[in-house]
DNA sequence: CAAGGGCTATCTATCAATAGATAGGCTTCG
DNA sequence: CGAAGCCTATCTATTGATAGATAGCCCTTG
């Protein structure tokens, strides 16, 4: 059986992931914790002394296993349309089949209620992200500039965060899927001129 | 004098409203607000029973006003450009000089942990921001049909909310501004394909 | 007009529940 | 042994919420 059993640390991040994604970081408890995993209060504040300290270990957790997954942008045997597509998938992936928000997203929105450490645990995912992201595409359009990339970048994982948002706010799933294809009149275009 | 004085549940209300927009819902309490307005929490609940109601109090007078500053999306006198213009100073506002996120923004963040009524009063705004895009986008593109318009109006509003977000993730005002300026370079039109 | 009734807004004081956090003990295992 | 992991028990502070008292105001009514 090999190692397929979670150690307590795992558990109680897992349980403190879900409920940070589900109410926020000021919405959920160490009892609340405790409750999911099995173990008495006491036993969370063992491993995690206190709630930031919990709270920056499942941003931390949450951004490493987000980029393990995407992997690298420069690969080679991936083209920049497929990483595109595999990241949006992520997001997809978090709100129809996790049908909870992305965690950074949460943290975000509450950003300027949380203390530091945690948010810049949340700061650090949007930008491992963005640096992934630049990285596919100045792939995709390998002679634009600098800035022109860090814009599309930024573009896409507002996109994402948008998506989900709104999705979620409308408690309609199929919305984040309107979102992400490419369909746009363009209408925005004017707000260059502002 | 006129009117300039403002009631206790106005007062009230526009702590509340600060207090949400920064920490979330559940990152303030009715000593919170209570403090704001120089009142004692007791008072807070004369006005309003329960936090639950303070917080559908909350969400419609932000989205009364809102739509209230958006007026008429038919109006004549003023072209969709100028109105689309408006609509992202609003959202521009709120992060720029109000140094906060959208108040509806942060309520759909953490909407699964809250109330059912707060959830439909957030809801609430969404949907009467994208009846109001559908009005100006359908001015704008006279001939599309009325699936590309209603997708245009969510990614109007899915872009305002992943800007003011991503801004406040990245504590970088100037972040919404590259994201409000047309400049895609269109890197996520591939994910039409998949 | 004066007296009284009732309404509104606020207060003090308090409640039970829950929050995050701590101290110290028991057990298991290397 | 001794460290690790979880426990019981408890602490203090805060939470949303309630009860009851007080003061001021408006409207009636004699």
């Amino acid at each position: 059986m090999a190692k397929t059993e979670k150690t307590t640390v795992e558990r109680i991040v897992e349980a403190a992931e879900s409920r940070i994604r589900t109410a926020g970081f000021h919405g959920f408890s160490f009892r609340d914790v405790a409750g999911d995993v099995g173990i008495k209060s006491a036993s969370v504040h063992h491993h995690f002394p206190t709630k930031d300290a919990l709270g920056v270990a499942v941003a931390r957790s949450y951004t490493d296993r987000f980029l393990r997954a995407l992997g690298d942008p420069g690969d080679e045997s991936r083209g920049p349309e497929a990483l595109l597509a595999a990241y949006a998938g992520l997001f997809r992936r978090a709100l129809m089949v996790e049908g909870k928000m992305c965690l950074c997203g949460v943290l975000a929105a509450e950003s300027a209620g949380l203390s530091a450490p945690v948010q810049l645990a949340a700061r650090d995912f949007f930008q491992r992200n963005l640096a992934w992201l630049k990285g596919v595409h100045s792939r995709q359009f390998p002679g634009a500039a600098e800035d022109a990339i860090e814009a599309e970048a930024l573009r896409t994982i507002a996109l994402m965060e948008g998506a989900i948002l709104t999705a979620r706010a409308l408690d309609d799933v199929g919305v984040f899927d309107v979102l992400t294809q490419k369909g746009s009149l363009g209408g925005l275009a004017v707000l260059q001129k502002v």
